[in-house]
DNA sequence: TATATTTGCTAAAACGCTTGATCAACACGA
DNA sequence: TCGTGTTGATCAAGCGTTTTAGCAAATATA
């Protein structure tokens, strides 16, 4: 890297971008002079103005000005004068406790950057003084608008200052209905999707380990499972009915209750349930799947994937959660603000479920 | 909800922000004449400048306009004139691959905010292509400095235009020495502590299933094992080094091999799999730690601290490796080109070694 | 040849803010 | 009465763009 004079008397330059090292960046000005035209030349060919009228030979050169100079436009100055950014905010409880977080933001990047948007986003692990802040600061750079999303599936009151701005809830809603644009994903579908897996699987007898914790999860995929049995003409049993916490310790917990309830197929409220029921099972020495369909609901790669054998699950749909949740912001889809939009949870078969011949 | 009118001639308005439900934001100059003073009288008072003389009478009366209007600066123009912006980008190549970029990104976030700066973040799921843009995007909102980061440690070639931005590497490095700052875990240090895990559980046979795939953190967590036995003066033994693909089923698939060995105690590569090895375990009727101790490396908590019994491991540094990064870039950590700085990873204990009562 | 039209480009205002230079008013000591 | 300070506020330039109105030259039309 040998630092390059710029000095007009030396020899004829290279037709490379001269590193400005850092210094100063290099204006649009500087590009107008040096390809002798005025600045709004510049920004005409930049812009590539289709009803504005240049000559062939003046868009080479400045087309060369630039590349010689390496100009970047800025984008303060343009945004300033356009008046609308190219921003949208993204407020996340919980980037660092889940990889779920990480769906949501690479969802909303994806949609944002495929309509010409940068993210914004801000961790705030659900402090409160830390949101404002972070409100602020999007507000502060004329956000195009908020996505606000939480880790998990919840209600959420609505920050005060986040009604400055134009924004939607992402994997949350209002309670107070008509108060806001959500996007949810839709608990009752997936829990239905879960139990035909098992229902598929030839099983009439499923139980359900639900969460013990309230959330719209919990109802949600229990009135999904209901719908699935009633769907199949298959009585509900509120015996086959388990409640235990959503994690490892209570899949593993909720064994031996599971076992005196004589099935043969469960449908646990998530896979980290799943898994600790994996533990469970195979201690009173049962095989999955064939003495004990288990199905799980998340759909988290570390574990589902690659538990032995691997979960048949549902997958949240975080992904598309963040992307559904930019193009509402944008207005590209329909969304009312009386009642969220639900974002359907696929299936994903994998082994923990033995494939059913039917006789 | 009733929309406020405007206008001056109604009754007296109360002392509480006029939502201006999106219509086109407050500036300055709205907020300086309905406080009937200049411009730079209002900027002087949201500032405050210390050495500005402006009467407690006049402070105020700006005070209320503030409030009664809502305003909120607009950073854009406040960088323009600036000159410099208060933003630093983050690239990352697995925002949603992993939990762990979302570490990295929650202590850069962390950091940044604390010194007033915004987190821009890119994610390219490798893609050089959208790499390019992101970088170029970040460039032309003139960023403070830009943090490359990758998912995994592993050397990594320095994309060209990085090179226009002040730039950290995070979690990767160049081959060519010199050529950049980075800030990486330290493998070797893991290593040992892991070992070392061991060591004080009482053992002196220890074995360490190696990745097979090629990776700094393959060779220093290997360099980190001798060096911890050389420390406790047991001799390196060649045979008690397996190799296995990085995952549950790599660890499950290197059981046999492991119990040929004759050994009660494995550091495992990483996490998922000691949780294969778990399985395998189990399935040949042996009890972990009694029979056999296990230690992981990276703590992935969704899998470690759940695993049952919960695994002892060590922790990659994710969250500090981010925060790092972003106090290299502002110049507050002191950083060579010349070799990457390392962040210790620390030992998480658990249950997968039994404590070690000396005799 | 005179006039209308088109082509190629520029001047200058505006976007919302910061800041150094100024300035008016007043108080003070001589 | 006059300098000299001090206080409290304003003026105006400038940050890097975009964009509209307009101008001069070239070309077409009659």
């Amino acid at each position: 890297m040998i630092s390059q004079e710029k000095d007009s008397g030396n020899a004829a330059t290279p037709d490379v971008p001269v590193r400005k090292s850092r210094a100063q960046p290099v204006t649009l000005r500087e590009v107008a002079e040096a390809a002798g035209v005025s600045t709004a030349t510049v920004s005409l060919v930049i812009n590539k103005k289709k009803n504005a009228r240049i000559a062939e030979q003046t868009r080479q050169r400045v087309k060369d000005a630039i590349r010689q100079l390496g100009y970047r436009p800025n984008a303060m100055a343009k945004t300033l004068v356009s008046g609308t950014s190219r921003f949208i905010g993204l407020v996340a409880d919980g980037v660092a406790t889940t990889p779920f977080a990480g769906q949501i933001i690479h969802g909303a990047q994806d949609e944002a950057w495929k309509h010409g948007y940068a993210l914004l986003i801000a961790n705030t692990e659900g402090n409160r003084d830390l949101e404002t802040d972070a409100i602020a600061m999007m507000l502060e750079y004329k956000v195009r608008g908020i996505l606000y999303s939480t880790w998990f599936h919840r209600p959420t009151v609505v920050p005060e200052t986040l009604r400055e701005a134009d924004f939607v809830l992402v994997n949350c809603f209002s309670p107070e209905p008509g108060a806001a644009r959500a996007v949810v994903p839709d608990e009752e579908q997936g829990g239905k999707s879960a139990t035909e897996i098992l229902l598929r699987g030839g099983h009439r007898r499923i139980a359900f380990i639900n969460a013990t914790t309230p959330a719209p999860a919990r109802d949600g995929r229990l009135q999904g499972y209901k719908d699935a049995l009633e769907a199949a003409g298959i009585p509900f049993d509120p015996e086959l009915v388990l409640e235990a916490y959503p994690d490892q310790e209570g899949g593993y917990g909720a064994t031996e209750e599971l076992l005196k309830r004589n099935v043969a197929a469960v449908f646990c409220y998530n896979d980290r349930m799943a898994m600790g029921l994996y533990d469970g099972l195979r201690e009173n020495g049962l095989s999955i799947p064939d003495d004990m369909a288990v199905v799980g609901f998340d759909n988290q790669e570390v574990i589902a994937a690659h538990l032995r054998p691997p979960l048949s699950t549902v997958s949240l749909p975080h992904y598309e959660l963040g992307a559904a949740g930019v193009r509402m912001l944008l207005g590209l889809d329909e969304a009312s603000n009386d009642s969220a939009v639900k974002i359907m949870c696929p299936a994903v078969e994998r082994a923990s479920v033995a494939v059913h011949s039917p006789a």
